[in-house]
DNA sequence: CCCGGTTATACTCCGTGCTAGTATTACTAA
DNA sequence: TTAGTAATACTAGCACGGAGTATAACCGGG
């Protein structure tokens, strides 16, 4: 007479637009979609995920993958609840707002993660002095802020999304909404979401950030003509720092990563750019074909 | 009233032995240890999956990750079954076969991914055959066999060790064990193991060829010290690859991620190797030190 | 019709890191 | 002393990534 276990799916739908990254939301909440598994109707977990996503907003999910399950008994109100959190990609169609959709920025999630226009002002004003406190004499601290944080001179690792979330979560700086208890959302930094569904979310562009330099993802997040500039501006939505033109165009076009139309894109001054196509080819080509960051070594 | 759930654990331990990559099974079967979360007891996942291991063989685990939550309704017998497996590394200290322990060399269960003699003849003698007949006119099969298999030129990409497990399994190459209904194992590629316990290898196996490269994660599979040519076929073991002896120096050294320790190896024939460690500041200077693969780009 | 502004695209140079060899060193055993 | 073996060191070549600069194509205003 064991208590009975809740299996939760929730799914973190990831689009950009307006060069921003955004996660989508249940209107009026900071929730992801989620829902229970009917642990006798859902033939998988993904078709399971799929159903919930569905029924909570009219949307056609493209890529998707799973990302973590969750199951900490401390975290969970309603007995034992194991929630399992995949990762889905939509292209920028889905319009900001229509309907049942509503999106969250990345970067108002994560303010620290937003390299684009130079190193955030949050990391020296609020984040570096609070994580230099509590590494007041431990070297065990000292090392994991150092790695995960870029201090003391180690680099800034723009795939470790999900070390600084948990790091910042340990020591205090970003809180977790308690809906069902209706403890205040205290003002720490960025802004926080239901229960675990931002370290979910931070999972997320941990993940994708990793696959961008070797799977061809992003073109999942765009539609099937764009321009060379077009695909930079989400790369570099995504990954969170700026990338040098000349350098991406040759990276991605001799990489055989795309090609050209022939088409020009209808843009607004200056000279016409080409539009350009996904080139499915480079799978059978190269074995980890992606955009190429720097400082990928 | 709906029918419980169940939350099964398990894990795939790792570790290499005289150069060959191995994981481990409960003594006398061909399952990864297992057991059922404990609503109610089990403070999180990772130690839930801790204590059934110390249960079910005296081994300390070292690294530690969760791999991927499998759910499929049709593939579980009792009720609805949630599938939570995790990775684990250990080193070869743990004996091949000490009380508890017993152990299932990893290409026995995958042959056709131990490159290391060249090309494993069971790819052209079987699986290129059956798999050509599957493709026959289909192009979405034909493009899916070429990147997974690297057929019709296209490379072989060491890391995709999943793809091509679930590929064989569906062409019907591979055989899962049904333990409960009795039916007998049939006699296909490679050995098999109970319910989808192979599956749960393949994917660690995937994520620990692709990990190699980017995090340092073979030292946790050697002693505290070890010379560079133990380093080397342990890498060389797991990546199923010969690699080149002076370049794999080079980059291993060069690159920071070793340190001589000035001793010497009391080995058998030759020039005494010198005794090596992990560097772990190494950690700090690069953002993603790994031991560096040919063919990585 | 010309001209500055703007954006896309092309080209060049350079350092570095990987690849694949070959050479040298240090030890053991006969 | 010599042959064998394994570890370590060196070198030449090439391909690629990083950064900067130059040219091309279009716009609008005078």
């Amino acid at each position: 007479m064991s208590s009975q276990i809740i299996v939760r799916l929730s799914a973190a739908i990831i689009s950009v637009a307006d060069d921003e990254p955004r996660v989508m939301v249940v209107p009026g909440s900071v929730a992801l979609p989620s829902g229970d598994l009917e642990s006798q109707s859902d033939a998988t977990l993904e078709l399971a995920m799929r159903r919930l996503v569905t029924e909570q907003a009219e949307i056609g999910l493209g890529y998707v993958e799973q990302l973590y399950t969750f199951g900490d008994l401390a975290r969970s109100r309603r007995g034992r609840t194991i929630s399992i959190a995949y990762l889905a990609l939509v292209g920028a169609e889905v319009a900001p707002s229509d309907g049942d959709a509503a999106w969250l920025n990345l970067y108002h999630l994560f303010p620290w993660e937003d390299w684009r226009s130079g190193r955030p002002a949050v990391l020296d004003d609020v984040l570096v002095p609070v994580l230099e406190g509590w590494v007041s004499g431990s070297d065990i601290r000292r090392e994991r802020a150092d790695i995960t944080f870029g201090l003391s001179g180690s680099p800034w690792d723009r795939a470790r999304v999900l070390d600084r979330y948990e790091l910042l979560y340990e020591v205090g700086l970003v809180a977790e909404r308690e809906a069902d208890t209706g403890v205040p959302v205290q003002a720490r930094v960025g802004t926080a979401m239901e229960l675990d569904h931002r370290r979910m979310v931070a999972t997320g562009l941990s993940r994708l950030r990793g696959k961008l330099t070797y799977r061809p993802v992003v073109f999942e997040l765009l539609p099937a003509t764009f321009t060379l500039n077009q695909l930079q501006r989400v790369v570099e939505a995504l990954a969170g720092v700026r990338l040098h033109k000349p350098n991406f165009r040759r990276l991605v076009e001799r990489g055989g990563l795309v090609e050209g139309t022939g088409m020009a894109d209808p843009q607004t001054g200056g000279r016409p750019a080409e539009l350009f196509r996904f080139r499915r080819e480079v799978l059978r080509e190269r074995p980890a074909p992606g955009v190429g960051l720097p400082g990928a070594r």
